[in-house]
DNA sequence: TCAAAAGGTACCAGATTAGTACTGATTGCG
DNA sequence: CGCAATCAGTACTAATCTGGTACCTTTTGA
């Protein structure tokens, strides 16, 4: 496992295809028919996007979204915490009201938070540009510089 | 969420709790009793991580577990790895059959393995004994004053 | 030979997710 | 001014998956 939800996975594919005309404000419609997702689910996740900052989006008739930053400014971390809530790979994190359930014994309470900042640091170093460029020059040894792990 | 699931923090903890004492052989009752854990959990997730050659096992009577490696070379990927299968965060890695369902018009088929590669690295970083360490020097004070959940 | 402990398979129930539907709010345009 | 297009929010349902349990087999030391 590991994997993250479709709805991430959706997001993500939908920034991408917008990524490309930052200039067009886009409704959510045609937003559904260019990825192939049902139209309400992407309505969902556009709204989720819109409210955690990555798009902006207008109202009234003619209205539609676009990208608020630049591609290569919006990194996959920033996407899936806005669908899928802040990065936390276990519940015992800090202070959490109920932990995993072992926490009476638990000899390492709060060094998930390690791993935690570890993976979010790694997924903050990949953008939506770096989603498309490689499709092209695909020669990617090295893709992180060991990301994250600082302690 | 990017939440692992239950098995794997189980996993953890009770690898964490095998670390404080390589010589021993525990069983899987010990361990059971040691994390809270419900023991056929237990005997589940220890036979897994046998499997991928973190646990040496010995079968017959008097028979147990014990790592065979030391906590400070044994990442948490490898246990993640070990629990839930491979680190992949999305279906549409490289050739996978059946991808997230939008392949069809995706401009990134592969550009997600970036991403995997990124988490991949991190989760390499922080080993067994990472997740240890700081339950000392961190001086985390008692934490568990709220009403036990688990009896 | 017996008992203890690992190894394996199959199954069920609860939780979570993905998706749908409906209703309300905002705004440009005729 | 009113209509229609579009975003916004909530509620609900079905399907999937996870976590957990039960049962049985194999191994091996006493
Ligand atoms: S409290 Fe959950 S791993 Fe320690
Ligand atoms: S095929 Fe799944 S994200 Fe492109």
């Amino acid at each position: 496992m590991f994997k993250l939800n479709k709805m991430t996975d959706y997001a993500v594919v939908m920034m991408a295809d917008m990524a490309r005309m930052t200039d067009d404000m886009r409704t959510a419609p045609q937003l559904a028919e260019a990825t192939g997702v049902p139209l309400p689910t992407v309505s969902k996740l556009l709204k989720n996007l819109a409210n955690a900052g990555l798009m902006q989006s207008q109202r009234g008739a003619s209205g539609g979204y676009s990208l608020s930053r630049a591609p290569e400014d919006i990194s996959v971390a920033e996407i899936i915490a806005a669908v899928e809530g802040p990065i936390a790979l276990t519940a015992c994190v800090d202070g959490s009201p109920d932990q995993c359930g072992v926490e009476t014994i638990c000899a390492m309470r709060g060094n998930w938070d390690k791993v935690n900042r570890a993976v979010r640091g790694a997924l903050e170093q990949v953008t939506l540009a770096d989603m498309m460029v490689s499709a092209f020059e695909f020669g990617i040894p090295a893709p992180a510089e060991r990301a994250g792990a600082a302690s």
